[in-house]
DNA sequence: ACTAGTTGACTGATCGATCAGTCAGTGCTA
DNA sequence: TAGCACTGACTGATCGATCAGTCAACTAGT
């Protein structure tokens, strides 16, 4: 048992990309419980044992998807966040959309980002312990900056702002049609540019609002 | 097996509502794949058997679960909804605090309703027309009421601000101890009232931010 | 008032299916 | 021939579900 080696580098074709992409589909869809390692084979190709002899157990094959898939989403939020000057007027629309644009964009992901916000919401453990490794020191930086990019406000403000963020983010992410259903009849959903834009400014505007009554 | 029936009348000790109360948190805590009839009936204190004598299967408690909460909820919901005077300067914060608090609340049983949420976000087939069947129709009530209280927007704008609205609350429901890292050392989260009043104030602010450059 | 018949709540045993995981062995490459 | 990627056959455990059957409570007939 290699364990996970090869981690990104390699030319080759092997067979790891094709199971950590069918593994990304299937936990996306049914859920880390829901998920089976049969079907999951089966949808990548190979056999179950190899997923064993790459990955060991379940567990670390989903450690791996979620470790792949944040590692993209982290290098994306912060180089668009190194690029902001938080001494600009709108430096906190900027922020969000660093924040935002990722997770929904092409290399985002969103279905394996998806899965980590149920896991989170619904309080499970190995979800949280994933997000504190992968995730939290990004985060850090993001707060850090909209602590700055808010005129000062404390960090309990900031930390605050950046957990709501998440979850409008959270709302947004999964297209499941309810959105539709409520609108009603005729309209249709923004789409991509400008529900990102949307997101921002209610983002935007609700710290804002928080802000200035602190 | 009686299907259901006992809905809710009933002056006796029976098992039903201990098996339901049992359901619920089993459920909220290992999501519906996680968890196990046996480890359910466990927790109840009643042999698997009668699991199914009552509820027939597993997705039937499971949805008997949600049908309950749900109820409770909506109940609130509306009947803090049908409080609001529209016309008021401050309908748009009521709105939300109507929205919210049934599900922060002691009658919320916030677990069960982050385990819908978690769904809802994963993406799941079952919950989302578990959803559509119990959640909709008061969702259509708050959006109406969005539409007047924020100066007759449209009515995609309003179900934009209903679907963003929950997305906070989901953010907030699980109390999973993230937000207290990213704090840092000395820091105190907000607590209940405290909390949903500023998740008001972050709404609101957002919501009016988006309807004002409609 | 006693009993036979009926019902509903509930259980222990057990079903086939599926689960994650193991292992001996095959073929390819260096 | 040594090492690596990979497979098929297999295991024990656990899954949700079904079964026949027990037991107490209630009703009806005499």
């Amino acid at each position: 048992m290699p364990a996970v080696k090869n981690q990104s580098t390699s030319p080759n074709g092997l067979a790891l990309e094709k199971i950590l992409s069918a593994a990304e589909v299937e936990f996306s869809e049914k859920g880390f419980d829901g998920a089976g390692m049969k079907a999951l084979a089966l949808r990548a190709g190979v056999s179950q044992s190899l997923l064993h002899y790459h990955f060991g157990s379940k567990d670390k094959l989903y450690e791996a998807v979620i470790r792949e898939r944040s590692a993209l989403i982290n290098e994306e939020r912060l180089s668009l966040l190194a690029q902001i000057d938080l001494s600009e007027e709108n430096a906190a629309d900027q922020i969000v959309q660093a924040l935002v644009a990722p997770a929904l964009g092409p290399a985002g992901g969103g279905r394996a980002y998806a899965r980590i916000f149920a896991g989170l919401i619904a309080g499970n453990a190995r979800d949280q312990a994933l997000v504190k490794e992968f995730y939290d020191p990004t985060a850090q930086k993001f707060i850090e900056a909209i602590e700055i990019a808010l005129g000062g406000v404390d960090r309990v403000v900031a930390a605050q702002v950046y957990q709501f963020a998440l979850g409008v983010l959270a709302s947004v992410i999964s297209r499941d049609g309810r959105i539709e259903r409520l609108m009603g009849d005729a309209s249709e959903p923004l789409k991509d540019n400008a529900l990102i834009a949307q997101l921002t400014q209610f983002v935007v505007g609700g710290a804002r609002s928080i802000a200035q009554q602190n």
